[in-house]
This record gives C-alpha cells, structure tokens and sequence, in this order.
RNA sequence: GGGGAGGUUCCCGAGCGGUCAAAGGGAACAGACUGUAAAUCUGUCGCCGUAUGGCUUCGGAGGUUCGAAUCCUCCCCUCCCCA
C-alpha cells in the first residue's frame, strides 16, 4: 500500500516533540532526527514497528500507552508494523518457571490476531497500519540460520539484561530458549526493515538487540522508543493480565469504570498522564487543583474513568457507567444489569445452599463463610441468621460483597 | 559423568513419623472506617449442611508402618560445585 507523503505539516522538531512526549527513552534522539528528516525528504514514511504477544489476545490499557504513541507516528504521516509474535506463541514461552506456557495452534493464534484487529483499531489508523505475523519468515529459518544467529550474541551480553541477571543471581532458572527470544525479536526487526521500535522499558535490551543485528546487516539501526509501564489495579506491578490487575479493552463499561475506581490514588497522575488526552496545561492545572484540595480525588477519579470508558465504548456508555457506579456504590443500590438466575429447587432453601447453587460463592463452605460474615443481602436486607431459608416463588434481589449481584428465583421443583 | 541442595496449599516459605488441612508472610475475600483510594482494625482463606466425622492436598509412581508432607525405592524437574 502506498501512502502518501508525510504530513506536510510537522517540521522534525515539532514531530520529536510529540514522539518525545511520555517517553520514557529515545535512543538515540539525533538518529531519530536524521530518519525523520529524510522522510520528509524523500516522503517516504518511517516504518514503526511493535510487536505483540498473540498468547494474550485481550489487550489492556497498559497496551494503550503503546498503541497511542504508534498512532501518534501514523498522524504525522508514518507506517505503523503491527507485529503479531505468532512464532513463538506457538513455541510457546515458558518463561517465569512453572507457568508453562500452552503451545498455541495455528487457528487460535489466529483467532487471537482478530481480536487483536478488533480492539486495535480503536485508537490505531487502519490505513496506516500494516499487520504482519513473524512466523512468516521465522518458521522459515532453517537450524544452521539460528546457529548463525544465536553466535551473533554472546552470554556475557545476554546476562546484562535486567530479568536474566537477577534470575541467575537468584538461582532461578533460564532455559537457553528464552536467550533466543531477544535475537529472533531483533531479526524481525532486520526483516522488516523498521525505522523505529517501539515498546515498554521492560524490552529495552531487546528493542537494542534489534539495533545490533540491523548494523551487521548492513542496515541503519532502528530507533528505539521505550515508553513507561503503566502499573496495574494494584498501583504496584505493570498491568498485566497475569498479575489480575489489568483492565481490558473490551470488559463492559461498568466494569472497566469500577475498575478504574479502583486504582490507588497515588497512580491516578500517572494514569491521566499516560492514558488521558488532557493536555500537558490542563494536566498540570488538575495536579495544582489536587494538591490545594480543590478538586477531590474520587471526583477527578471518576473524570478519568468516563474519559476512558468512553474512548472504547461510547460517551453515553460512559455516562451510564458513571451513573450506574454512582448508585451502586453511593447509595447501596443494584446495577442495570443483574444476571437472571432460575433454579429449580427441592428441599429446603437454605440461604447458603442457594448462593453457591446461584454461582454467587464457588463452594458451600464459601457461601456459609460469606453468610457468616454478614456478606449477604436478600432485597435490601442482611441475612445474619444461619439458618436462614430463601423465599420460594417470588424473584429476589441478592447481594453478596460488594460487587456480586443475582435476581434469584426459586421454582418449586415438580416430582 | 561425579558430588551437594531442593521441589509444600494462589505466591513466598516453615514443617521432617501421630497433636498437620499443614506455622508465618503476601495476595485474595468479607466486615468496620471511607471515596469500590490509601492506611488501619477484625475475621475468613481445600471440599462435603451443620460433623469428638469423612474425603482430597505437600513433584510422580510404588513400598515400610497401626499411622507418612515427614522414612525407603525408582522416576521426573530445578539450582549450585567439580569435570
């Protein structure tokens, strides 16, 4: 696909400007100052790659970080390589010791590659955006190529890398195939011919490893962009969906608004400042505001969270969400949407019985625990009696915790 | 190839013949306080309907024993030292 020239527009300066904006690290800044005016020139865009782990389909707002900074480069006119990582999601990496990993077939690979499509153009410019799968050329390489590849790099070097240092330092284990990760990620790079890379801090040694096997090319050596982790629900690890502490893209509004309610004050700022299209004035205004006290944390909280929900699902949705949240979770009441739960029932209705039976508590014991500790609501009132008996017939509204909701209904099961 | 140290419940980590469903911490969950924030306090944290009970769990398979996470044998996996 040809694409037209650069946007006339953005100067060099103006451009590194932007692409500077929340980065954490340009390497090297000259560089990329020399392929951004060469690309004016000549009106051929830079080609940005990113690569992508097909293993995870689901991506998250930590994802989005990355994503806006690729969409950032397609505005000012350059190509964005939306590189999936399909080879090694079928190898399947295990790394991080007993989570092995399961080896992905072709087709879920595949399946995941148009979640991926779905979720991406939410915030990436189709037109400018070319999807490419590195089983493409890898699967291709023959033994003796991966020999030749892997003496392209030596254990000394390998070992500088953050990760592989301290799991070595720590007696952990480091299987030699997660060595070869960072050398078939830099030939994607060769291969693809990329101006520039982007990812997260954490890729920095691959993003260099990258740079390296381009010169012994013969290639000018990528551009590396690395930009900040933004940390999970837990305001403590990078949002991943591994850790349980990541919000996705494609989780329902009221989900991904509570969610975002969530986090720690103490990351709000970093989420409005890597995720929110506030501009760094207003960004600066809000953080003045916050210290005085003149705008109270939970209010601009719930503004990040409406920005959010809606860039994915909507202004109205968003609303919604807010509206929903706020009635939930201010004055104790029930969301829209309740999941209807019909069960055929013998026997006594014991409280217990019917919360595990309704899928609001995964073992009996669990729903007597949560019933022991007050956990229960039947219509707007605490059940404490253990022995309490559900009513039979009629629809009622149980809350368990603060967050798991069922219209339950009890039908009398005919013998 | 030789020698040594290990694999424990979601995670880390104690236990080393019964009193072990297994200390302690983290995570998680519930309650109080709140703003579904943080901090704090309290409680829970294998399953079985209520049990001085039963069942499943301590890498895997066997065995010894009245009794095993703990002892023996074989196997699998990890780390360290030597080659």
């Amino acid at each position: 696909m040809e694409l037209g020239a650069p946007a006339g527009g953005a100067s060099v300066a103006e451009q590194i400007e932007i692409i500077r904006r929340g980065a954490a690290e340009i390497i090297s800044e000259d560089e990329l100052g020399e392929k951004l005016r060469r690309s004016r020139e000549t009106g051929v865009p830079l080609r940005v790659k990113a690569g992508f782990d097909p293993t995870a389909a689901d991506l998250h707002l930590g994802h989005t970080v990355l994503l806006r900074k690729l969409r950032q480069f397609q505005d000012l006119g350059h190509e964005v390589l939306f590189l999936i990582g399909d080879f090694t999601g079928i190898v399947g990496d295990p790394t991080g010791r007993s989570e092995t990993r399961k080896a992905l077939t072709r087709e879920e690979v595949l399946r995941n590659a148009e979640t991926y499509r779905d979720q991406v153009f939410k915030i990436l410019d189709p037109e400018r955006t070319r999807v490419v799968c590195n089983s493409e050329w890898l699967s291709k390489l023959t033994p003796p190529d991966f020999i030749r590849l892997a003496a392209r790099m030596t254990v000394a070097r390998m070992l500088e890398r953050d990760d592989f240092s301290k799991r070595y330092r720590e007696g952990r284990p480091i299987s030699i195939h997660e060595f070869l990760y960072p050398l078939l990620q830099g030939y994607d790079s060769v291969v693809l011919k990329a101006d520039v890379e982007i990812g997260g801090t954490d890729q920095k040694f691959n993003l260099l490893v990258g740079r390296d096997l381009q010169r012994e090319s013969g290639q000018p050596p990528q551009v590396v962009v690395t930009l900040p982790l933004l940390e999970g629900t837990d305001g403590v690890q990078k949002m991943s969906k591994s850790f349980g502490n990541s919000i996705g893209l494609a989780e329902p509004p009221t989900e991904m608004f509570g969610k975002v309610m969530s986090i720690p004050d103490a990351v709000m700022l970093r989420y409005y400042d890597l995720l929110s299209s506030l501009s760094p004035a207003d960004l600066a205004d809000l953080k003045t505001s916050l210290e005085s006290g003149q705008t109270h944390p939970m209010a601009a909280k719930k503004s990040l969270a409406q920005e959010l929900v809606a860039r994915f699902h909507g202004d109205e949705a968003a609303r919604r969400a807010r509206e929903e949240f706020d009635r939930v979770f201010g004055s104790g009441g029930a969301p829209d949407q309740v999941p209807d739960v019909v069960l055929d029932w013998e026997g006594r209705p014991w409280v217990p019985k019917v919360i595990h039976s309704a899928g609001l508590a995964s073992s009996l014991a669990e729903a007597k625990r949560l019933l022991a500790q007050g956990a229960v609501v039947v219509d707007g009132e605490r059940i404490s009696d253990p022995e309490a008996v559900f009513p039979v017939g009629v629809g009622s509204l149980v809350k368990v915790g603060k967050r798991r909701f069922a219209r339950v209904k009890l039908v009398p099961k005919k013998s």
